[in-house]
DNA sequence: AACGTGGACAACCGCCTTGAC
DNA sequence: TGTCAAGGCGGTTGTCCACGT
C-alpha cells in the first residue's frame, strides 16, 4: 500500500465541491495513466487536492459504471436486508448493489431508509422483524430460490452473479408501472458514465480492460452480459471494486475519453426524459441506458 | 418576494488496516 | 520487528436546493 516513491509536495489543498474543470482534469489523468498511487494523482493531474479527495471523487462520482438516482424497490430491499444483517457495513452492502457506492448507500439509508424502517417498526411494534423486513427477506429468498444469486446469510461475499440478478431487478424497476414512489423528487441525474457505451468497450477491450473482463461479474456468464448490455439494463458489468484501477492500456481509454462528458457540463434542460421519451441531447445517442 | 426550514447529497475527518521499507 | 505512509471505511459535517410560510 505504502508508496514511498511518491513525491509529497506540501500544498494547500483545496477543499469543498469539485468544479467541472477539476473533474475533467482528474478524469483525464486517470483515464490516461490510471491511479497506481493516489497521492501522486493530484500532483500529476495538476490538482490542488489531496490524494484521498481524488480517490473519493473518482470512486463516488467519476468512476465509470456508476448508477445514479433513485433506488429501485429491489435495491432498497437489499439495503434494508443487508443492513439488518451486517449493520452499517456500507462497503459490503454496496458490493451487492452494482453501480452504487458505499457513500450513496449510506446517504440513502441515513436520509430515507432508516426512517422508513423505524416507521415500519413503530407501526409494527411486536417482534424485531418488521413486516417490511419480513417481506424483504421473503423477496430475497424468492430471488435466491429462483436465481441462486442473492447473498445468503452464510455468504456475505458478493455473489458471483449478483449483477445479473440486480440487472434483472433493475430492468424490472425501469418498467414504468413498477417505478417506485419514494421521497425523491429530483430528476434522475445523468453522469458521463451513464452514457458510456460499455459493451463496445468490453468487446474491444476484452481481457485488457483493467481486468474487467475477468472479473466474476462478467466472466463466464452470458446472462450477465445479456442483462448488463446497454439496451437491456443500465449498469455495466462491474462490481464496486475499484474499477479501472491501475490500468495501463490507454487505447481503450482514449475511446472512453472521447465519449465522456462531465455531468457538470450537461445543460440543465438536456436531460433525457425516460418516462416521456422526451428531449435527448444529440451528442449523447442512445447507447446509454443508464438513466438512474 | 423574502426568509426559514428540512431533505438530499457531496465531501471531509478520523480511525483502522495494510504493506513497503 | 517496528515504523510510517497510503488506502479503505464509517461517521459526521457542509452545502445546495426545494418547499412552505
Amino acid at each position: 500500500m505504502g508508496c514511498r516513491s511518491c513525491e509529497k509536495p506540501k500544498v494547500n489543498y483545496r477543499k469543498g465541491l469539485w468544479s467541472p474543470e477539476e473533474d475533467q482534469k482528474l478524469r483525464d489523468y486517470i483515464l490516461e495513466h490510471g491511479h497506481s498511487c493516489w497521492s501522486a494523482v493530484p500532483v500529476k493531474a495538476g490538482l490542488q487536492r489531496n490524494g484521498k479527495s481524488c480517490r473519493l471523487r473518482w470512486i463516488n462520482y467519476l468512476r465509470p459504471g456508476l448508477k445514479r438516482g433513485i433506488f429501485s424497490q429491489e435495491e432498497e430491499e437489499i439495503v434494508i436486508n443487508l443492513q439488518a444483517r451486517l449493520g452499517n457495513k456500507w462497503s459490503q452492502i454496496a458490493m451487492h448493489l452494482p453501480g452504487r457506492t458505499d457513500n450513496e448507500v449510506k446517504n440513502y439509508w441515513n436520509s430515507y431508509l432508516k426512517k422508513k424502517v423505524i416507521k415500519a417498526q413503530g407501526s409494527h411494534p411486536h417482534g424485531s422483524a418488521t413486516k417490511s423486513l419480513e417481506l424483504t427477506n421473503k423477496n430475497l429468498l424468492n430471488h435466491k430460490e429462483t436465481n441462486n444469486q442473492i447473498p445468503s446469510s452464510q455468504s456475505l461475499e458478493p455473489p458471483e452473479l449478483s449483477t445479473a440478478d440486480s440487472g434483472l431487478s433493475l430492468k424490472h424497476s425501469m418498467e414504468f408501472g413498477s417505478f417506485k414512489g419514494t421521497t425523491h423528487h429530483h430528476l434522475p441525474k445523468v453522469l458521463f458514465a451513464d452514457w458510456l457505451s460499455v459493451d463496445q468497450v468490453i468487446e474491444q477491450g476484452s481481457g485488457s480492460f483493467g481486468g474487467a473482463a475477468s472479473t466474476p461479474w462478467n466472466s463466464n456468464n452470458s446472462n450477465v452480459d445479456e442483462v448488463l448490455r446497454p439496451g437491456s439494463s443500465e449498469v455495466i458489468g462491474q462490481s464496486n471494486s475499484d474499477f479501472l484501477s491501475g490500468f495501463g492500456d490507454t487505447g481503450i481509454y482514449d475511446e472512453l475519453q472521447a465519449q465522456f462528458e462531465p455531468v457538470g457540463q450537461i445543460p440543465g434542460d438536456a436531460f433525457f426524459d425516460l418516462f416521456t421519451m422526451g428531449k435527448i441531447p444529440g451528442s449523447l445517442g442512445m447507447n446509454h441506458d443508464a438513466i438512474f
